[in-house]
DNA sequence: TGTATGTTTGAGAGCGCTCTCAGGAGGAGG
DNA sequence: CCTCCTCCTGAGAGCGCTCTCAAACATACA
């Protein structure tokens, strides 16, 4: 059984440096392509990639960094989707993926993954609008693609949605079907996402010439803060109540069932995210649906892109998004 | 800055194989150490893993083999739990963690976790009795772990729950409170999670001398499963149901409501795992707990310690369930 | 036939680290 | 003062691969 370079060069005949280029497709003739592949069949060679990366600078592994409480990884199924979405990529290629949660300080971190050597790239979740993990891989001379965070440096690749937009599309909904006094529930401050939205909401309200002034809640993405803060809106009488996510949305449903109140009727409701248990809800919610599968699988294009045409310049993606409409805002649907 | 052994070894005055040694914690005179170390401190540097690994056959990295359907990763948030335990105990003390999922082929992934020779060892969860992917890491040279797969084979270090006895255990508890007809809805046969628990419920039937004839049905830890289980032993007039896991006790949660009757009065419930959701159904379910951080947490200690003594034969886990009684089968609890 | 051009191959120098081996320094014992 | 031991340290040989360079050979054209 073969086990180096120089043991496949001695049974077929040629040297080291010959096969290492039918391995790796440099020029060699037709001939003796096929004599080493002959040799290579019957003898489950495996390239030693520490070897390789040594020699070479390149391992054909990607890294991927999802630095957040294990916990809130634990329980949403959005990291979860967005792995599953890169590595349905990095199967076909690339020889590997390495993972690194947030058990670690971020500083900590930072240095194992700029310290292993052991990774061609990056991938890295970014949902703050300051990160020191990020900040510091897009510092270091590893290639990084950023998911969910279109940094204002435009050197940066990223995926990203349009959280503006769709932001401003389902609250525009929300006018639409009659609503004056729509209620916001942020998600977390100093995200990307709790902003945009944000900002989406307000451009929507603003266009329609509604007042926000006391509409706004802040809220952190989980569910209770959803409870509390239908609470608060409910008593300064809104007819609407727009969510940053799904989870808060559910939250502030159960306030407004709490109150004896009725959705859509009484007060429309709208969530952002569409996970699978926003269909379940009683009524259905409507809500923006985000590709996250697609956002990890883009990700990883975008980084073996990146990895292939260094000098192509930066990859940006911004992914779309669909109004999905259900009861919550428009009651029975007529079938 | 420095970046190689090279350069630290002539920044600080000594041999390149002294400062290797005092990275590595060689004998060095106390004083050397200390002047290495000064210097070190001052260069953020960081040793290349590839390099190392080429030399000493060793990197640091850890796979974690979970060669499940994505969809199934996706829904079931047992993978995720086991994940975060064993990456838990990595972060301290391994350099890094590739993670190997099941987007290819078991053999594909095989050949690629043997080819890449960048990890020192691997977990790997064993959920099927027979496992090609299993059975060629066990055969290679690479150490192994097994999570809840306890082979026959007696070499193989593994850590597992006692699916037999948890299951006497709760099936026992139904006997207890008066139940006769006990039926079990089963985990996908094959699997050993579906196999053991099938054996202690008959195990706990027999020994109380009650029959089992009609009142074994086949699910697949689907809760769809539980659901149309639950109706065929209904209709076989049963006064109680184990299911192999909570996702099918809900089903089955259904089924007995669907028909007006009530748990536990009527029949009363129990599933396995003890996920979040169990405590919330509505009665709150009796179930096994068994604590799937720790089997990750746990097999990730059972590979370090594997890792660093290679002969000290298998290392084998078996953690604690835990019974946990709720209204499913006891009703109304006095406080 | 001679020169220019192109194709295929091998030799060999690393990549950055570990680890063995042997030499030097210093102390203990005769 | 010499020998023996112990403790530290440096030299140097790899680990398995990639990649440059130049040699060898083939082909084309004048």
């Amino acid at each position: 059984m073969a086990r180096t370079l120089d043991d496949l060069a001695e049974l077929s005949g040629v040297s080291r440096a010959t096969v290492s280029r039918v391995i790796n497709g440099g020029p060699v003739s037709a001939a003796t392509r096929r004599r080493v592949l002959e040799v290579i069949e019957g003898t489950n060679y495996r390239p030693n990639l520490a070897a390789r990366s040594l020699a070479s600078g390149r391992t054909g592994v990607v890294g991927v960094v999802m630095h957040v409480d294990p916990p809130l990884l634990f329980e949403d199924s959005y990291f979860v989707a967005l792995l599953h979405g890169v590595s349905d990529v990095l199967a076909d290629r690339a020889s590997g993926m390495m993972l690194w949660l947030g058990n670690r300080s971020k500083e900590e971190t930072l240095n194992r993954i700029l310290g292993t050597g052991l990774m061609d790239g990056v991938i890295v979740t970014a949902d703050n609008l300051d990160d020191a993990l990020v900040d510091g891989l897009l510092a270091s001379d590893l290639p990084t693609v950023l998911i969910g965070h279109r940094r204002s440096d435009l050197t940066a690749s990223y995926v990203d949605v349009d959280n503006v937009g769709a932001s401003d599309t389902i609250t525009t909904h929300l006018i639409e079907i009659g609503r004056t006094r729509i209620g916001h529930i942020t998600g977390r401050r100093g995200t990307v996402a709790g902003e945009d939205r944000l900002s989406g909401y307000l451009r929507a309200m603003r266009r329609a010439g509604l007042k926000t002034d006391d509409l706004i809640v802040e809220g952190d993405f989980n569910r209770p803060s959803g409870l509390s803060g239908g609470e608060i809106l409910l008593d300064r009488e809104v007819d609407a109540i727009f969510c940053a996510n799904d989870a808060m949305a559910s939250g502030a449903l159960q306030s407004v069932r709490a109150r004896g109140l009725s959705v859509p009727e009484d007060v429309a409701l709208a969530g952002f995210d569409d996970l699978p248990f926003a269909a379940e809800l009683d009524p259905p919610l409507s809500t923006i649906r985000q590709g996250v599968h697609a956002q990890g699988s883009e990700s990883a294009k975008a980084l073996l892109s990146l990895l292939q045409n260094p000098e192509g310049g930066p990859r940006r993606v911004l992914l779309p998004t669909e109004l999905v409409i259900r009861q919550s805002t428009v009651g029975v649907l007529s079938g």
